[in-house]
DNA sequence: CACGTCTTGAACTGATCAGTCCAAGATGGG
DNA sequence: CCCATCTTGGACTGATCAGTTCAAGACGTG
């Protein structure tokens, strides 16, 4: 039963990071992460840490894994910025519509239980969470846009793109999430426009 | 100590529901409730029921004192739809700016929530959080907007005033809360002008 | 003033939590 | 073939959870 590690570090951590995912921090007990990695208490501790140890790590894993994503899908944004930010919510809307992955967003989900998590840990979500807005905004800028505008769109997607999480989880067809980016690609659109 | 209710129930329901929507149903503990309230464990459980009980009454208590504000806001949609929708926004804004009250939004991290809720209380959740979306679509379809506009800009709306919750949570300044409505403020208001 | 009724506070129950510890045993080097 | 090393499983700890129970005692009625 020893001698060697007997799992697989990327297979345990995704398991991980599906399991804080689908269920969020508080409940998710060492339990449920030890049935869904299939690694013991012991194992968890002595290989990944303590529980807030284990959540860090699967955010920073939530957070490059769909952050390089993110950002492919912008990087065309200098020649179409409209199409550039079509496939940064089609990143989302993918995801959502992943039946291998839960609904929701783990990012959005763990900010909104901030107030609840150690103060370190909802520090680092808002960190990562914030990577977002700039990502956008650099985006925008390069397809053109000023300054002003870029900003405001930037954190106007940046919210979008989270409520399409939320808005998942709570029921809504892709057809409405469909309509909800639509109404910002539009106006995206007709903002970088050469004439108003 | 007794014959007589020791207490005022809005003023308990009003605190139970802020510890709620401070620390979400999982994080909140019968003793917090307890302290909160300023009611003894077993007052909970004979004036207010369970914890799920509980919980479903401020569920409502939210909704209602929300959803009013809501519809007050939309009265005017008929005369001037998009200064309905702005005065729509600004009630999130000034419940987000309001320090006597949480950041967040009950409804938004509860369905955030939703998988670790009893199925009952998660149902619930997903009811009252659907009501948003017709409300303002009744408004923009009675301010002279088309069937399917109407509908697209109705979830659109729902979504952006959700996530200004989350946002705000996650540290948005007042400034970058008003530009994502801005964004959507002012395609509401284009889309409602005579000729495209 | 006496008694039935009802609220209240505190102790209690069994379950579950995060985290620790240690013996059992598999591995690989010598 | 043997032994040091390391993973592993399961038992254990103390804290906290939701929910129950019950005696103490304050009120209103007669």
């Amino acid at each position: 039963m020893a001698g060697k590690k007997q799992f697989d570090m990327d297979t345990v951590l995704d398991a991980a990071m599906i399991q804080f995912w689908r269920s969020g921090y508080a409940d998710t007990s060492l339990d449920d992460l030890s049935r869904a990695t299939g690694l013991n208490r012991s194992s968890i501790y002595s290989s990944l840490g303590d529980k807030d140890a284990l959540f860090l790590r699967c955010l920073d894993r939530y957070a490059t894994r769909y952050g390089d994503k993110f950002d492919a899908a912008l990087s065309c944004a200098a020649e179409d910025p409209v199409a550039a930010v079509r496939a940064f919510f089609d990143v989302t809307l993918g995801r959502i519509a992943d039946p291998a992955v839960p609904d929701g967003c783990l990012m959005a989900q763990s900010v909104m239980a901030s107030p609840a998590l150690s103060p370190s840990v909802a520090e680092h979500v808002k960190e990562l969470f914030g990577l977002q807005r700039p990502r956008l905004r650099a985006a925008l800028k390069a397809g053109g846009m000023s300054d002003e505008n870029a900003e405001d769109f930037a954190v106007h997607v940046a919210a979008v793109n989270q409520s399409l999480a939320v808005m998942g989880r709570a029921g809504a067809s892709p057809e409405q999430l469909r309509a909800i980016v639509g109404v910002t690609v539009d106006a995206l659109a007709r903002a970088l426009r050469p004439v108003g």
